[in-house]
DNA sequence: TAAGGAATCTGACTTAAGTCAAGGAAATCC
DNA sequence: GGATTTCCTTGACTTAAGTCAGATTCCTTA
């Protein structure tokens, strides 16, 4: 892991948490800020780990994860750029409750827990952001938790493409296309599977001609019965 | 539902959300919140809704759940007394994400959105607790998915137990007991199974002599072989 | 207290998904 | 650029838990 200075305030304001602050503030949050970057596969930090801050991911992807018996992980989180992650001790107390891993050569920015509770009584905006990300994401860890008991793994993962395919703004195109960045063993794990079962899903949905798989390429056919087996 | 005015501060005082506030401002939240009783089986509030605002059981219980195919529903929250419901669209925006119905006769306090939002605006505190409360939730929630994908019924019922046994804080006793305050439906879909499965495992363990099943209370037979199974 | 309905249990059966073991394909590293 | 490790796939098998159907038991409420 290397730790550098920050200089830029640019990158700061594209990060939602950040982008009603003034230059002042920002300047103020650069000064106790770290940009720290981290190898693939290099660990973030462990479960149980002193809390010391949290992180903003400004490039690469970030598993989040917790691991019960050695070898099993659950995949908690899939972190994509501008997002933040670790940010629930801050004001629960107690240790890092999940471990983060590099997936691939990734740049963050580390925000020291103390300065931010500083910073924080002050700005009512920033409290309320936080507000309002804590509450996105109770969202959505609810609506993860309805569809890993309510549904089956077909439907999870046409949920995950979607995503995905969402993401990689291919949408629109008459053939959406994404190409997986998270290792297929990662992505069974946050669907709540495991390898094998993953493979065999994609053969099915292959099968059924709704999507093709070339290498961790993954083109949609049929966007209609995608988003029938998601819903 | 009956709506009746709320006349005494003390109440308030007991609420976690609210215990560091002075009179002066418990006396405002008095002022706009209300006391809205249900009976056993009335809905509080079905998913989409218009978000009017939160509540605060202060009495029964309540189930927070979500109804994917019909008759189906993921049970996503069993909410004890003193504890916030529905206050994620406060900072979200948008109509409820979720259903709540009362399990017995309830009384909970319900506080409507805008006042609320500007007494946080002025009240640094309340925020702060807000933020806590969204935190212990959202590990919990972690958790909750952990367990359900990588453990399996007999271990989340183990862990299910030995919470309400807790609650019901007869776990110093050389037999510990609970009557279960929910039906076993309910109880089942928040472990993410079915009845007749949740039927058998209670069996199962009557007939590993770890519990003993009599109706609606569980006696504890082997606190020490629950744990295990638990963790 | 009898009747009706809801909640719970039980049995027989099916099935989705996990386990184990092995082979193949990619990526990574001197 | 070939070797070694990591990742992914495939097949045969097992199993936990779901489905369906029917039987009990437990609560109400008249």
């Amino acid at each position: 892991m290397i730790t550098t200075e920050l200089n830029s305030n640019q990158t700061l304001r594209d990060i939602p948490l950040f982008s009603e602050l003034s230059i002042e503030q920002l300047r103020r949050i650069s000064s106790f800020s770290k940009l720290k970057s981290f190898k693939k596969h290099e660990r973030i930090f462990i479960e149980d780990d002193f809390y010391l801050g949290f992180y903003i991911l400004l490039k690469g992807r970030v598993k989040v994860y917790k691991s019960s018996s050695p070898g099993k992980e659950s995949v908690v989180h899939l972190v994509s750029p501008f997002t933040v992650f670790a940010d629930i001790p801050l004001f629960e107390g107690g240790n890092y409750p999940v471990s983060a891993e590099a997936l691939e050569e990734c740049l963050t920015l580390f925000i020291p827990k103390e300065k931010i509770l500083e910073l924080i009584r002050t700005e009512m905006e920033i409290a309320f952001k936080m507000l309002a990300g804590f509450a996105k994401r109770l969202k959505a860890l609810v609506n993860q938790l309805e569809d890993i008991t309510s549904k089956e793994v077909p439907n999870r993962l046409a949920k995950y493409l979607i995503k995905e395919i969402k993401r990689a703004r291919t949408d629109k195109l008459s053939e959406p296309f994404v190409k997986l960045s998270v290792p297929k063993a990662t992505i069974a794990a946050y669907l709540g599977t495991i390898t094998e079962t993953l493979s065999r899903t994609f053969k099915k949905l292959q099968d059924e001609k709704i999507i093709r798989v070339k290498g961790k390429t993954i083109f949609v056919n049929d966007m209609k019965q995608l988003k029938d087996l998601a819903k």
